[in-house]
This record gives C-alpha cells, sequence and structure tokens, in this order.
DNA sequence: AGCCCATTACGTAGGACTAATTCAAGCCCT
DNA sequence: AGGGCTTGAATTAGTCCTACGTAATGGGCT
C-alpha cells in the first residue's frame, strides 16, 4: 500500500506488526529479541530497530532481563497509520471499521462547517467537481470511479477545514470508504439520497453556509453509521430488548 | 513526562524531535546518520535507532546515498502523543493548542452522546464525581485540584463513549488542559458557567439523554475555544471585516 | 545526449562487552 | 522456626564497533 518493505526492518514489521494487532500475542506476552532475530533471519540490529518501531507505537515495551512485552490493546497508538492498515487486515476489521466511522462522524461535520468558511475559491471548485464526478459515476456499476471521486471529496473538505488533525484524517477516510467498496458487500450503485447529499454539501460550502454544510454532511456520515448497521448489526453484541 | 530516557536513542530523541518538530530543520533538509552519531555521541547503532522512530512518527524519510531527509509538517503524525508533545513544547504552541481544540470540539460532543448511552453505573458515578470535584475546587486558587478533577471527567467521557479512537484521546485532552492551566493565563478561578455546565453533563449521562449531553458538552468546548480567542486572538490572522 | 562507473551514505551482519533487573539462595532478626 | 531482608548469580536487553553489502547520485567519458 504505502510504504512495502523499506528495508529489511520493514520486512519484518509487516508480519510482526499485523500478528500483534491481531492478538496472536495476548497483552504481556513475552517475546525475545534474538529469537525473533533468529525466526525472521535477520540480524540483531534489524530486529532492534524493527522493536523501536513497534516501541514508538506503543504495541510493546522493553525491559531489561525480562523481553520485548507485548502491551494491552489500550495502549495502542490507534491513530498511527500503519497500525490502522494492520488492524483492518485483521480479524475484528469490522470492529475496526465502527470505530473509524464514528470518529468520521464526529469530525467530518465540524470540518465540513470550518470548509465552508476558509475553503479558497479553488477549493470550492474541486470540491464541487468531486461531487459532480460522483453524480457522473452513481449509475452503472461504475464504483471505481465513483470511489475515487467520493475519498477526494471528503479529503479536500478535511484540508479546506484548515485544520492539520483533520486534515491528516483523510488517509483514514479513505481507507473506510475503499473497504466498503472492496470488503464489504456493496450494493451495485450508491444510495441516490447520498450522492445528493454530497452535491449539496458542495453548496453549502460554495456559499459559506458552514450550518447547512455541517448538518448535511452529519446526514451522510449518519448515513455511513447506518449502513454498517446492516452489514454487521450492533457493534456491541446488545441484547435487543 | 511519560517515558524520559529510555535508553539512549531516547535521550537522542528528546533532542531531536523538538528540533525537528520545532522547524529547526525546514523540509528537504538533509542530516547524516554519522554526523548525528558524532553530534549525540552515541554509536551509529543507537543513531540509526531513533532515526527509524522518527521515520516511524513520519518527520524524516531515510534515502540511500542520500541522507535523513525531514519531511514537511504536512506528513507529520500529528497524533503520535510524542509528536503532540514535542510540539507544544515548540514555538508554535498556541496553533497546536488550537488545532487540538477544535479537535476536541468535535469529538467530545459525540463522545459524551455516546457515554449517555454506553455508560456503566461505576463510569457514571465516577463522572459525577469528578463534576463534583469540579466545584469543590472551584473557588480559593484550587487550580491544581480543579485540574485533576477536570482531566479526570474528560478522560472518563471518553472512556465511557466505549470507542476506543475517543478514548485515545484523553492524553490530548489532559495536554490541552494542564497546558491552559500552567501555561497560559489562567483566570484566578474557573468560570462558574463552564462548572455548572460539566455538572450537568454529568446529569445528562446518568439519565441517558445523549441528546442533552452532547449539546451541555458543545458549550462546554465552544467556551475552550472562545476562551483561545481571548489569550491569542484568530488562529489565522484574518483581517476582521 | 546517453551510458558507465566511482563515490558516498545508508543497510546489514555479527561479535564483544556493559548494565540493569529478576529470582533465589542465604542470612539475620524476631 | 518463620518471615523478611540482603546479597549475588543468571539472564536479557543495551551499547559499541568493525566490516562489508548495496543502491542512488553525479561526474566523466564516449
Amino acid at each position: 500500500m504505502s510504504t512495502p518493505g523499506r528495508g529489511l526492518h520493514g520486512r519484518v514489521l509487516d508480519t510482526l506488526g499485523p500478528a500483534i494487532t491481531a492478538g496472536e500475542y495476548p497483552p504481556g506476552s513475552v517475546l525475545r529479541t534474538d529469537e525473533l532475530a533468529q525466526r525472521f533471519e535477520v540480524s540483531r540490529s534489524v530486529m532492534r530497530e524493527a522493536v523501536r518501531v513497534l516501541e514508538s507505537m506503543h504495541l510493546v515495551e522493553s525491559r531489561r532481563r525480562v523481553g520485548v512485552i507485548v502491551r494491552p490493546a489500550a495502549a495502542w497508538n490507534v491513530y498511527d497509520p500503519q497500525v490502522i492498515r494492520w488492524r483492518l487486515a485483521g480479524a475484528d476489521r469490522p470492529r475496526q471499521l465502527r470505530s473509524l466511522t464514528v470518529l468520521r462522524s464526529a469530525v467530518e461535520p465540524v470540518a465540513a462547517a470550518l470548509a465552508a468558511t476558509h475553503a479558497t475559491a479553488e477549493q470550492c471548485a474541486a470540491i464541487t467537481e468531486c461531487a459532480l464526478g460522483m453524480v457522473a459515476h452513481s449509475r452503472g456499476h461504475k464504483l471505481e470511479g465513483y470511489l475515487l471521486h467520493d475519498v477526494a471529496f471528503h479529503r479536500l473538505i478535511l484540508t479546506a477545514s484548515g485544520n492539520e488533525m483533520f486534515a491528516r484524517l483523510g488517509d483514514v477516510v479513505e481507507e473506510v470508504l475503499a473497504g466498503r467498496t472492496h470488503h464489504e458487500v456493496m450494493f451495485d450503485d450508491p444510495d441516490p439520497a447520498a450522492v445528493t447529499l454530497h452535491v449539496q454539501v458542495a453548496e453549502a460550502i460554495r456559499e459559506g453556509d458552514a450550518t447547512r454544510a455541517e448538518h448535511l454532511t452529519r446526514e451522510i456520515t449518519e448515513g455511513a453509521l447506518k449502513e454498517l448497521d446492516i452489514l454487521a448489526p450492533n457493534g456491541r453484541p446488545a441484547t435487543t430488548g
């Protein structure tokens, strides 16, 4: 995807990272550096660099006389794009997708409101163009083209918000939307209502109507949440009273 | 604060990280591993481990035959707690504080709404206790005690939301609140209206009133934003029309 | 202009030594 | 005799060092 194999230590991470985030090693598990080095057939230097990276993601903790200890999931840097990808590729992908979608539902409406105030003329034009592109690809099994414009649309709004924290969530949105199209069951054509909402959001931003942009975006993200509920009912298995 | 000096490479990071995030090396700057190792009086191995960590934060990129290249700020992992701390300690602290506060204003209301639905009885009790603790420390220059309860209050709500992404923002909130109390000019006693809002949020969550919890929390975060505007008017110097 | 090659800095390997932490054996005190 | 404290030995990560591999760059040659 992004950086597949930036050196030997990266190769090791591509295996170890997913294994840890998948819960293959329960919290508290102890790994030993030279044992791992042997297993992956790399030198200790390389293995140590890999461990340092895992450590910076708070996936593991390295203690003398003990080894490399796997930390509980609550400690993980769940905002690290690498960690997100690893988890999305793993078993609890549904839960992860839900977490990310809820995050979207919190952030994107506010981002849209800010975009309505801050967006430059060029950004407004680009956003509108994306919305029109979505319309153009909304019928006739053009899912790939639709996805492309959809991702660009949301990414542009997050950037136009002027908030760097929001802007950095573009990758997350892309991951979620791409996941919906590729992995989950995607209806043949996107929901026409959703397409219309995107066009209206573009309008609102263009007109500088922050409140309307916010409300419309909220409708979009709430739709995404409902869609998730249909595919995988109940994030936590609540006994439907 | 969290892990000051987990080995030699950590010592190096404590100096290099802040330097890079402070913009001391403009994007595209080239550092050489050996040179850095000499400067910090550590071996190349240690230096390489430090570089690997910086690389995983997307602060730098390491290329053969070239060196360690500083990446533009747009590429940085701004959600990494370490990066956040480095930036908060640096020169553009005000801008950073604003970004984080805007993020709070997006996330916390939604988190509060979810908490109203998901929180256990124990969590409700703890949240209420914190709110009462804030009241108890709201008068008479008891800022430290107030801060302690304030942080715990928001952290509990983020956790009670049941969303791991929200829960991990507890550190961010702590950093922001602590910053307000310690670094910025803090009025002798906290705003009484804010204290009341916290108590009411606790009520709403206890009663399971998601909408009310959300609106009240929104008032809190909007207050925080206004407070920022007073201290450092206009994140981007907009000519007040 | 295009190709080749020497330079250069990172990448990898592996051995030697240090230091810190755990665990247990042994000691002392009660 | 039992419990708690001290001490020391074993273990594993941490650090340093040296050598060699490798790829990208930039200059020089054709």
